[in-house]
RNA sequence: GAUCCCAUCGUCUAGCCUGGUCUAGGACGGCACCCUCUCAAGGUGCAGACACGGGUUCAAAUCCCGUUGGGAUCACCA
């Protein structure tokens, strides 16, 4: 059996969408798995909408997905020299023509055989004009055989048979001397030895215009994988209109990479029940087998799920690493982040049970960073009355003449006072938690205190207590 | 319109190839309860699907045909 060479072909025209990164990453698990080469090539031959910073921001999306490639990036530009080469070995060999036929031409005869219900094919008209120095502007056609069937052995789909009457005499040549796509990527795959093509499903119609020109040029045909298509809520095609399908709009919304890359595979592709991979055995599993044929609908919910498992189960050394840039985008420098005794690792455990991002975490750690915190005046007005003033001053002392400061010290404080004064727990933990966050929601009070220090949480509570009084 | 693909809970899917073990399993989301200092997390439970119609067969989610529905593609774009 020959090596395994795959790749993954984008055209560098926008940024690196969710679709394009779920192709790249079967490729890369089909050649991770296999032992193959993955193969990054740009198609870059439409010079009008292809940009340099369109290839970089392919680039980039993959490094941080951790989609590494063995070889590229390979421009097609810097290829066009060949494909021009090719294309006239095929019209030297009989097999391609030229056509002198006119875009506004075909146009209107499209429209016209669009118009009568016909189906709308190139009549060939040029086919057998045998022009053979073409002294106005020509594209060069490929002669497709029209006899018999084209059959693509697909490893997803299984056979698909194409009658070849159906099939148009493409251009392979454009008349400004550019090849076409569907001949670059041909004469590409080709000479890249590529064994297995595997791309979204929206190219199935593709294959069997591309079979008949490996063999016109005499290379190996590999072997086709189409992918379903991966679509928005409404079942089309995922695009803008549903959101954010830029890879590296996730990275900024606060997903981590394995998780959006987990999320992804499980979309088109299962190993039983399991739902959390990691890369490794991800690797290990992946076949064609069990690629799903039919389409997937994006669910934005279950990414955040799946990201919320990994921000959970990701050391909180590691998940503070990731986390700072973007408390920093947010304000938060490091003298903000230094006021939290144990510092950005020490928030972690308290709030990645209450995050599926890393804004969460973000909004979440707010009233740690900060020195005069914001107060939500709904949940003072609720929670900090006068009547509790009392309890809560009492705290205070307490915690100031203890000179340990730990959490369990601190809850024997507080259940102790509760005990004494018999008061229910839920009836001073709320007002605490107010004065100490501002908020009527964060995580136990006695790990909200170890966050803020000694200093801070005094002064808070002290503060609560006057805002009581005046309530 | 033509060609091609697809069809299991709202969504992602297991099961289909190699019919019986499927009164169809898991996950997300939803709902309820438990836990509980809030919110989460966690635990337990509930609701929820084989698109329809014909065959084949002792037996069909599984095989065959048709219908319906969805999607993709039909450029001198990729």
């Amino acid at each position: 059996m020959s090596k395994i060479r795959v790749r993954f072909a984008p055209s560098p025209t926008g940024f690196l969408h969710i679709g394009g990164v779920r192709t790249a990453l079967f490729n890369w698990l089909f050649a991770r798995h296999s032992g193959g080469t993955f193969i990054l090539r740009i198609e870059d031959t439409d010079k009008d909408r292809s940009t340099d910073e369109a290839i970089q921001v392919i680039m980039d999306g993959m490094k941080w997905t951790g989609l590494d490639w063995d070889e590229g990036p390979i421009r097609q530009t810097d290829r066009l020299e060949l494909y021009r080469e090719k294309a006239m070995d095929l019209f030297k060999q009989g097999l391609a023509y030229w056509c002198v036929c006119t875009p506004e031409e075909l146009e209107t005869r499209r429209k016209e055989a669009q118009a009568r219900g016909e189906s709308i094919k190139y009549d060939g008209r040029c086919r057998n004009r045998g022009i053979s120095e073409p002294t106005e502007p020509a594209a060069l056609r490929f002669s497709v055989p029209q006899e018999g069937q084209t059959v693509v052995q697909d490893l997803i789909k299984g056979e698909i048979v194409f009658e070849n009457t159906v099939l148009d005499d493409l251009i392979i040549l454009r008349s400004n001397g550019y090849a076409t796509y569907n001949f670059s990527v041909v004469v590409d795959d080709g000479l890249m030895n590529i064994s297995h093509v595997i791309r979204g499903d929206d190219h199935v119609n593709n294959t069997p215009r591309q079979i008949p020109l490996f063999e016109a040029l005499g290379l190996p045909v590999p072997q086709f994988a189409h992918l379903p298509m991966i679509l928005g809520a409404d079942k089309t095609r995922l695009s803008k209109r549903h959101g954010a399908t830029s890879v590296l709009a996730y990275k900024e919304m606060g997903y981590l990479p394995e998780a959006l890359v987990n999320y992804l595979v499980r979309l088109g592709w299962s190993h039983g029940d399991q739902e959390i991979f990691s890369i490794k055995e991800m690797v290990e599993h992946f076949d064609f087998k069990h690629v799903q044929s039919s389409a997937a609908v994006f669910n934005p919910e279950k990414l955040k799920w799946v990201n919320a498992q990994y921000l959970r189960n990701t050391e909180p050394q590691e998940v503070a690493e990731v986390l700072t840039p973007f408390l920093e985008a947010a304000g938060y420098d490091e003298a903000a982040q230094a006021r939290i005794p144990g510092g950005v690792e020490a928030l972690i455990p308290s709030l990645r049970e209450r995050s599926e991002t890393l804004l969460d975490f973000v909004e979440g750690a707010v009233p740690y960073l900060v020195e005069a915190m914001e107060m939500d005046e709904a949940a003072a007005t609720k929670h900090l009355k006068a009547a509790i003033a009392p309890s809560l001053q009492e705290f205070a002392d307490l915690v100031e003449a203890e000179p340990d400061f730990s959490k369990e010290t601190l809850e024997g404080l507080f259940h102790g006072l509760i005990e004494r004064k018999e008061l229910k727990m839920g009836k001073v933990a709320q007002p605490l938690r107010v004065a100490l966050t501002g908020r009527t929601v964060s995580p136990g009070i006695y790990e909200v205190m170890a966050l803020l220090g000694k200093d801070r949480t005094l002064q808070r509570i002290r503060a609560g207590v006057e805002r009581a009084l005046k309530n």
